[in-house]
RNA sequence: GGGCGAGUGGCGCAACGGCAGACGCGCCGGGCUUAAAACCCGGGACACACUGCGGGUUCGAGUCCCGCCUCGCCCA
């Protein structure tokens, strides 16, 4: 390895390639000089390069993190080179569990710990040299950042987007906290195994659902992978009815939905959630009750994933509007209660999970919908489920609906039918829900609401006082009162009061005002909260009058290039698509969608193909890397590791022969260097022109891997010239510079410059010189290959004929039979079809 | 079960429908060295076969189409 000791000063060693020595230098001078601030110049074109902002755990930098990091700092680097005013910021998602988990095991206060790893993620970033203007640093848990969320929190409570509803959740007694749910499993909490039970909970919701369609339709303008299905499946628009049954013998009316009213002649029994109001009304029978409470103690997961379904009838029979029949009642609890209207039609002979309940319960299945084809079917052994394929059968309703009708028309006259009667309605659902937005957490921003409150006793802050908080009336907290400071709490534990820990902060909850008592909500913002907008604030993050300023969203936004994770692709850049929609309407933001492109790198494995843990052992520590091999070597190994998008596995063996490579890169243009134009000799030009075509194109398609290993070829040639042409040298300089910055700068400078190569114009290259003269090409006998001949790239058919079959090898397979046709393809093939 | 993506040397991976295996790792040989490391040079030939399997389109398929298998991610 490099030798780093005292020796670094002694003349030999002086030309080698010392990246601790230089890389720190370098970082000093970019930020002495302000080097990669990021302004706007009248005339120029703009480029916002956004990277998800880390959550500044306490376990460092990953190296997955360079990955991503290193992508966007090339495609800054190399745009600010073509003249381009780049944006690139970079801050802190720090609110959420981890640190205040760390703050109750070891009673520091969040603030502090946060503080601290803020402090680590930050010098790793800088260790890695990457081109962030740091004065736009934001931090979602600082006061001046917090006063903005809760600002944008207030605009969705002004336009009824944030609503407070009782909302079941996993409440575990003997945690005392709420819990996810993936926290959850089998009904027990997943750390200590302690039953988990379904308690509705005040909760504030998001509204999302009424932006659903638009948060649909707009993925169609985005420059986005994959992620744009994932998020449309995630809204999951669908299109259906509801139908209204009344219950047999009373005034009750059961709603279902339904997303096949093509069905509804072929319902034979109706299904009510076990929350479902008529329930009660309806079912006394002791077994409906010990139903009923069983199912109570269950998640909504088991429920649905259950392999057997269960249910118990109520006796009750309900009145299918379509034909008049009497249907079965049942309760099931594989029916959801907050999903749609919490009852269903079941229609077994074509639908699997209905025909599988059928069968388990006796209850009878009637077909309606067949093949088109003719074909038949047995409804009875297995649904027929094809919706595409069926046509009305058999519906003998007194809907205008014949046989032979496609499903599609099927629904539409069937629903008609029933607006007609006033007996249902179309009706469009999403699988997306509202947004749980409140957490019984300390670490996490405030929600600025109060309630009135009623005190008999006078002061609600004394103990044991009897208070009354009107949840019902919550009243904004004015904007001139912003930031909504956290109290300091000594005591960051979720208590035995699913209010949260801010509740037991009596001085901080309640307070006076024109003589009268408030409570502050004591609920706090998800971690999501920050992520939602941090992207706007970089725009103008030390305005302390409005969140950004117009002019400073018209200089940058929208975001040209968002590069992250893809666990991220559904959640966090839903709700930031959702708050900047909300945005738009408010009128703070011009653009309808906030990340015109995006891109998601994948991830980087252990040694052992495995998933870094640490539980494996297999967990790389980048400031290991950059202590061994330097913070170039780093970042171009992880860009020569294979495509950005793709799940690449670590292999230490391949750093270090990215090392060989900044080496051999160092030794070639540190050595001799010659003016002499006779030195720079035609093919050591045209292989550098061809290498600046090839960096320049992959960088623009974040090929990053493959202008590596274009670099590497070159650099493998000046390195057997006897002296560099110092033209070359510069352009390797320039090229590289993206990729291995601090190597860069340093071989620019020492090839004459004073300036930092940051801004030095992106070499061009000369076309001509980039496509050669001569080529070689292979020549095929029906299609297999049997030769390659040279010639000139733009010969003749005539002359590529006559020198294919001039070859050997070509000459044995075609000799003695006819050749039928001749095909020829400048610069590419040749190829003799003999018969 | 559904959606999306991917299968190429010993490994990471390259290949506008046109010489499969660029570049890197590893391996083998050589040079330098008393020796080793580092470094440098060279090699994986010829014919045949070959890009997970089976079909198809095409003068020509790793690449396009159809079916299947395996793996990964997401949803259920």
């Amino acid at each position: 390895m490099l030798d780093r000791g005292p020796a670094a000063m002694t003349e030999e060693s002086r030309s080698r390639y010392e990246p601790s020595v230089l890389e720190p230098k370098w970082q000093r001078r970019w930020d002495d000089e302000g080097t990669f601030r990021a302004e706007r110049h009248a005339g120029r074109r703009k480029l916002y390069v956004l990277d998800m902002f880390p959550y500044p755990s306490g376990s460092g930098l990953h190296v997955g993190h360079p990955e991503g990091y290193t992508a966007t700092d090339i495609v800054c680097r190399y745009w600010r080179m073509r003249g381009v005013d780049v944006l690139h910021p970079m801050g802190w998602d720090a609110f959420g569990l981890p640190a205040e988990q760390h703050a109750i095991a070891t009673n520091t206060h969040p603030r502090d710990t946060t503080r601290k790893n803020i402090a680590t993620f930050k010098r790793q970033l800088k260790m890695l040299g990457f081109s962030y203007d740091w004065s736009r640093e934001v931090d979602t848990t600082d006061p001046a950042y917090v006063k903005w969320t809760q600002w944008i929190f207030l605009k969705l409570f002004e336009r009824g987007l944030a609503y407070q509803a009782e909302v079941p959740v996993n409440w575990c007694a003997a945690l005392g906290t709420v819990l996810a749910n993936e926290e959850v499993i089998d009904g027990k909490s997943e750390r200590g195994g302690h039953p988990v039970e379904r308690v509705p909970l005040r909760q504030w919701m998001l509204k999302i659902t009424a932006y659903a369609d638009r948060l649909d339709a707009d993925l169609a303008g985005l420059d986005w992978p994959d992620t744009r299905v994932k998020q449309h499946h995630w809204i999951g628009r669908s299109e259906g009815a509801e139908v209204d049954f009344a219950v047999a013998g009373t005034d009750a009316t059961i709603t279902v939905y339904t997303t096949r009213v093509d069905t509804l002649a072929g319902a034979t029994y109706v299904v009510l959630a076990p929350e479902h109001p008529l329930v009660d009304a309806l079912g006394a029978a002791p077994e409906v009750r010990a139903y009923v409470d069983a199912a109570r103690r269950k998640s909504d997961f088991d429920r649905t994933e259950a392999k057997t379904k269960t249910g118990v009838p109520l006796g009750a029979r309900a009145i299918n509007p379509v034909n008049g029949d009497e249907l079965p009642i049942w309760v099931a609890d594989y029916v959801i209660g907050a999903y749609g209207t919490g009852a269903v039609m079941a229609v077994p002979a074509h639908d699997e999970r209905d025909h599988a309940f059928a069968r388990a319960y006796g209850l009878p299945i009637v077909q309606v919908i067949a093949p088109r084809d003719g074909s038949a079917v047995d409804v009875q052994a297995e649904a027929y489920t094809d919706d595409e394929a069926g046509v009305t059968s058999r519906q003998r309703a007194r809907v205008p609906v014949p046989d032979g009708v496609p499903t599609a028309r099927a629904r539409e006259l069937v629903t008609a039918w029933l607006v007609e009667q006033g007996k249902g309605r179309a009706k469009v659902t999403y699988r997306l829900r509202d947004w749980v937005f409140s957490r019984q957490r300390y670490w996490g921003e405030p929600i600025p609401i109060t309630f009135p409150v009623t005190c008999d006793d006078g002061d609600p802050r004394a103990p044991g006082a009897k208070v009354t908080i009107h949840y019902e009336t919550p009243l904004p907290v004015p904007e001139s009162e912003l930031p909504l400071r956290l109290p300091d709490l000594e005591d960051f534990r979720p208590g035995n009061d699913p209010a949260g820990p801010l509740a037991r902060a009596a001085d901080w909850r309640f307070f006076r005002k024109d003589g009268r008592w408030y409570a502050r909500e004591t609920n706090t913002m998800p971690q999501w909260a920050g992520s939602c907008w941090y992207y706007l604030r970089y725009l103008d993050p030390h305005n302390d009058r409005e969140a950004w300023s117009a002019k400073a969203y018209a200089d940058w936004m929208p975001v040209d290039l968002y590069v992250g994770g893809a666990e991220h692709a559904v959640l966090h850049l839903l709700y930031a698509r959702f708050w900047h929609k909300v945005l738009f309407d408010v009128g703070a933001v011009k653009d309808a969608e906030p990340f015109a492109k995006l891109v998601h790198q994948g991830i980087i494995l252990g040694e052992d193909g495995q998933k870094m843990a640490k539980s494996r052992g297999n967990v790389i520590n980048p400031d290991d890397v950059v202590r061994s091999h330097g913070a170039d070597a780093l970042r171009v190994y992880e860009m020569f590791m294979g495509p950005l998008e793709q799940v690449k596995p670590w292999q230490t063996s391949g750093i270090e022969g990215v090392s060989r490579f900044l080496e051999r890169v160092w030794s070639a243009a540190t050595g001799p260097v010659s003016d002499e134009p006779s030195a720079y000799d035609d093919a050591t030009r045209r292989l550098v022109h061809k290498t600046v075509k090839k960096v320049t194109e992959d960088i623009e398609a974040l090929r990053f891997n493959t202008s590596i290993s274009a670099m590497m070829i070159l650099v493998k040639h000046l390195a057997g010239l006897p002296a560099v042409p110092r033209d070359a040298a510069r352009a390797l300089a320039l090229i590289l510079s993206p990729f291995a910055p601090h190597l860069g700068e340093e071989i620019w400078e020492r090839l004459g410059a004073s300036r930092s190569l940051a801004y030095e114009p992106w070499p061009t290259f000369d076309p001509s010189l980039v496509k050669d003269d001569v080529v070689e090409i292979g020549v095929q006998v029906n299609g297999k290959l049997r030769g390659t001949i040279t010639l000139a790239v733009d010969a003749d058919e005539a002359t590529a004929r006559a020198a294919a079959a001039a070859e050997e090898r070509v000459r044995t397979h075609v000799e003695g039979k006819t050749v039928r046709k001749f095909i020829y393809v400048k610069g590419k093939i040749a190829n003799f079809i003999v018969g």
